[in-house]
DNA sequence: AGTATTAATTCTACAATGTAGAATATATCC
DNA sequence: GGATATATTCTACATTGTAGAATTAATACT
């Protein structure tokens, strides 16, 4: 059995976006999702970096090009999480709860 | 204004710790309460460590030596969360909800 | 064809955080 | 003082975070 790993804070926004944009992710929109939803800065280096580690650690798969994208640039290279991946989230999300339950609303956290 | 900063994932879980134990909380208990609630397994390095650059970054505040430990025995060093701790902690827990918010039930996660 | 324009990714580099385990310190008791 | 108990500090290295410049690939235009 290997041991069990926890994503990274940011490993986690880069699954949760891949998981909400669904058919549509791949870097740029990761980044804008991140971006919108959390109001942070995120720059192009930490997200792509990220996906990369990611799919080293078989927690995220890539498909690359696209058939014909109507206006110049180069192929997205889209991303889905695999079961390895959602199953480190729900890992992540769990440990989190655990420490985070009673406190949230004690110190009215979010 | 400094950028602001977010938690990473095992700090978050340090400080959560704090929160739960007030009065109570200094190293070992951290790192039992950190196993107890989450299952996971922590070494003491990981959390001194972990309490230590909490600290120089003025997230967490400690007050060293303890009375009288009627039994043998280090003193503790107790630690206790600043407001500027409570207000990371606040951030990233904000983030971390605004992006698995809608996904959670719908790949039925934690 | 050659060049400009647009879209997206890769590279490079370094800082910050994660993690373990041995070593060390401090206190009590006999 | 030596044994025992409790807790922290040190040392070292692995992984993750983060930014920005450079590069690649595609289309459109002249």
């Amino acid at each position: 059995m290997g041991r069990e790993k926890y994503l990274g804070e940011f490993e986690f926004l880069v699954i949760a976006a891949l998981l909400r944009l669904g058919k549509n992710a791949y870097g740029v929109s990761v980044r804008s999702e991140i971006k919108k939803r959390t109001g942070r800065q995120v720059s192009f280096g930490a997200v792509y970096t990220t996906l990369d580690r990611l799919e080293s650690k078989s927690l995220v798969r890539s498909r690359s090009g696209e058939a014909t994208p109507s206006r110049g640039g180069r192929p997205k290279k889209h991303f889905e999480v695999t079961a390895r991946g959602v199953d480190a989230m729900k890992r992540t999300l769990e440990s989190v709860q655990s420490m985070v339950d009673g406190i949230d609303t004690a110190w009215n956290l979010p």
